[in-house]
DNA sequence: GTTGAGATTGAGACTAAGTCTCGACTACTG
DNA sequence: CAGTAGTCGAGACTTAGTCTCAATCTCAAC
């Protein structure tokens, strides 16, 4: 059994809620993806899978991987939700090519640091950010 | 006329595209509003105006005027697009509280340019951004 | 091992926000 | 003032995700 396996059943028993072979699988099938995802790419690659999970059950289950911090749910912009693996992994943010949809991963203490200072001068009590450039990566310039 | 209206009529003639007693609702609409508005509650305002505008042209009509310039859209995260009049203002970001949805801007020339060097680091070409940031204001904590 | 309370599941109906279609209409140019 | 695009509105459609509910399963307590 996997940490990722092991935090997840703790979450759940935590919670009051099952571990069931549907849950099982989707976890798997999110630990087999690099990168960033989007729900129905996930349940697609659970389809043929067995045991299978539907979508409303993909949708379900990656609400409880994010709460339980193992996966990051991420605003790129566009309609659909995308996540990302997020065990033993840190907070970042996204450039994100308009050219051909590459997304470069970015970490900036400086940046960090400056909205903290703008939440205190505005009495913000921050809870989570979002913080996306949208533009053309050096192949698509 | 306005400076708005001008601005607008300038935009549309330079493109072919038509003055309409539609298109000039829509604008006085954007003109009377005070901060950040969905599509729907502009269409709203104008339902029982005359001359009144379609949903449809709404949100044409509010393409364009991003186009010239005279209207900001925003992400604030949720659902629903926000737009918001942008005449005469400049860039800014968002603090949004998730209690009592507040909308807080700030500006940060530190930030900015903090972004510059990621994107110069990484031969990115920004083209915009989006950076919000979500908690709960004075009054929420 | 059996059992029952409560959690979970999948199919598909539903929602919300926005886009698209297309026939009727209208602004502008010459 | 006529012809040609551009524009309009009604409503069909799309997309991403949520909700419903009857059937099924998990798990802790016997
Ligand atoms: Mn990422
Ligand atoms: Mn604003
Ligand atoms: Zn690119
Ligand atoms: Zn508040």
């Amino acid at each position: 059994m996997s940490d990722q396996e092991g935090r997840f059943r703790e979450y759940l028993g935590a919670k009051g809620l099952r571990i069931t072979p549907e849950r099982q699988a989707v976890l798997t099938a999110v630990l087999g993806i690099q990168g960033h995802f989007t729900a129905d790419q996930l349940y697609l690659r659970l389809e043929r899978k067995n045991p299978r999970a539907s979508r409303a059950t993909v949708y379900r289950t990656l609400e409880h991987l994010v709460g339980s911090g193992l996966v990051d749910k991420v605003d790129l912009g566009g309609q659909q939700a995308f996540y990302e693996n997020f065990y033993g992994r840190e907070h970042h943010d996204h450039l994100i090519c308009l050219g051909c949809g590459e997304i470069i991963e970015f970490t900036s203490r400086a940046i960090e640091e400056l909205q903290d200072s703008v939440c205190r001068e505005h009495q913000f009590e921050a809870r989570s950010h979002s913080h996306k450039i949208l533009g053309h990566c050096r192949k698509c310039h």
